[in-house]
DNA sequence: CATGAATGAGCTTTCATTCAT
DNA sequence: TATGAATGAAAGCTCATTCAT
């Protein structure tokens, strides 16, 4: 069945256009005429391809939530040590510091629109949380939930402080930051173990 | 004689009974119908007290970005570790949680309807921000932008991913390992600085 | 009851202070609010004076329609020749344009809320026209009604053409004009009256 | 392919369908809805047409300010006295005078929500004042810019004082006297032409 | 499949009017 | 009497959605 692999090709590339709009006015303040016009369609169209507004956006925010993390592993090619691993990711997001600022106001204005328990509930956001905390994990070759968390909340409050405050931050700064101060506790948490290990 | 009402008082008022319903349902998605019902006026009244719905927006935002510090202050009264320090902010952010998720979300809303580069440029923000910083920097008792700086992402970071994932981190897990890292970090700069004392 | 005067004085007051904010702004595009600011009271004691916004307008048509016409007759006091008489109708009004252009607009504005007929048929209207045309007739020393009336279409154009196009006309240019036809017309009809006199 | 619709020309059609609504109860007093209904067609529809009410009021105004002056002109034709074509004239008044109070009535309205400078300097409506004057001056076989003046002044005045006091006066009865001056005027005029050219 | 004219519910906002003070 | 805060019906206008072409 070609006809509906066109169909939905077709209809991600619409998406993919209607991504930068969403994400500078918000869910609520895109007319579905804006939509047709910014990505050169009529809206007839439009409703060919969608059943509704929300239900365009909804599949938009599953978009780019569903999109693999390959390009995010390919950070991590032929890079040994712990502070280069720490450095390509945080470079990697300043670099696509945009894109993110934009992922993250969207997912804000899809928060305000549904309810919050079943947003919780979703199992593609929770693999896909997983999916970034096994790469987190494999960076900083550790095993520990809660440093990983500790890892990818720095990253996300960064990113949010950059947002909302501006340059006050920046990630290479940060990036030596945390290297130090992790490889400092792992080295005292590896003392710990082997003090312990005589014991067991 | 005029009804006695002091305007400016009650207009304070109005604001603060809207701030959950800006909070849950967005700007774009709460009517100045809803609005009114909600705090039981008329939306004439609405309208005697705020020119436009875009400017009792506003004026909430500057509301809540302009309360003073008193309560967070307060947080350290009697506090003497650093530890202690540590666990009562977070256990600050845990307990007004679902406060800093709503004006969170509002803050959100409130970027994709203004000019980004008016907002940064804005006094009262960028003067709260440092009042933050100073608050961190005092209870962390270091001078050292950059450790303020990754403590602040750090709690931002830990509310966000909360929001949006849900319980997946603890605040006080996270408090204690970022007291461990800081401690260690510290007494690593200190042992660093006394080397070189003696060649300064 | 000296109180009920002063009202009444004062009522008229408060109408003659808005007349020229109906006439610029017309009926429906002056609000309340506008009026009472403008005369420097608050609403509530517009209220106090009149039931409505329609009867204050109502109330303001009346007024200025029942003015007597004294100034007018004064404008004809020791002035002997008809062409004087003329002149000096022609420029009273030119005098007036402004007062005239108001009163006019007004009137139009008044005509679009009220029935046609109802209008028509009201007493003081009839009378008030009644009184201008006797003016007219002992102005021109006629009692020819159709001259008297070809007067006063022509005065009444000219001042509606000039509001409506400007200065494309003037006052003494067109008073000179219809002295002279006046003049030839009255010498023919009276050359005439004596034709038929033998007869009769 | 799309619904065939002449737009401009629907627009016209619309433009004309709501004049007597403007012309009956006035601008400010016409509701879109009420427009919307009487012409047949929704709010939506209005506004797919003209972008606002006040558009839509200019629109209409100038619609008939550019319709030709065909009409008119037929109105002479084979006519060959002076004394029937002042009656031809007059009695086209009297015949549309409906139409002509209507348009009256908008023009006033128009008045009051302009700039009294830029609506003079209108180059349409000056040409349409130039043309009508044309008209009039072929019709009275006149040069003389006063007399044609004259003649407009009167026929709008016989209009306005009909529109605002009733049949108190008549068009024929008019247009017979009007005859009658403007006949001796001219007469007189030659006359004293001739007495000049000897001397010239 | 694609178009855009048409719809009408519902939005923000205004304003004549009321009434507690 | 005088005030102006409060009301809510109704205005101008928008926009998701439908559907004839």
């Amino acid at each position: 069945m070609p006809k509906i692999v066109d169909h939905d090709q077709y209809r991600k590339e619409l998406l993919t256009k209607c991504f930068d709009l969403f994400a500078n006015k918000g869910y609520a303040s895109v007319t579905m005429r804006q939509i047709a016009q910014e990505i050169g369609v009529s809206t007839g169209t439009l409703y060919h391809y969608f059943p509704s507004k929300q239900a365009l956006f909804w599949q938009l925010y599953d978009e780019f939530n569903e999109r693999d993390t390959a390009s995010m592993n390919a950070v991590l090619n032929n890079i040994h040590t712990l502070q280069e691993r720490i450095t390509a990711i945080f470079d990697y997001i300043a670099q696509n510091e945009d894109y993110f600022f934009k992922q993250f106001l969207i997912t804000s204005d899809f928060y305000q629109q549904q309810d919050r328990t079943e947003i919780l509930a979703n199992e593609t956001l929770k693999r896909n949380y997983e999916l970034n905390r096994d790469f987190v994990a494999k960076a900083l070759e550790t095993d520990d939930p809660a440093v990983v968390n500790f890892a990818m909340c720095l990253a996300t409050g960064i990113m949010v402080v950059r947002l909302f405050e501006g340059n006050v931050v920046e990630y290479d700064e940060q990036a030596q930051l945390f290297h130090k101060m992790l490889t400092l506790y792992l080295q005292d948490v590896s003392l710990h173990e082997s003090d312990e290990l005589p014991v067991s």
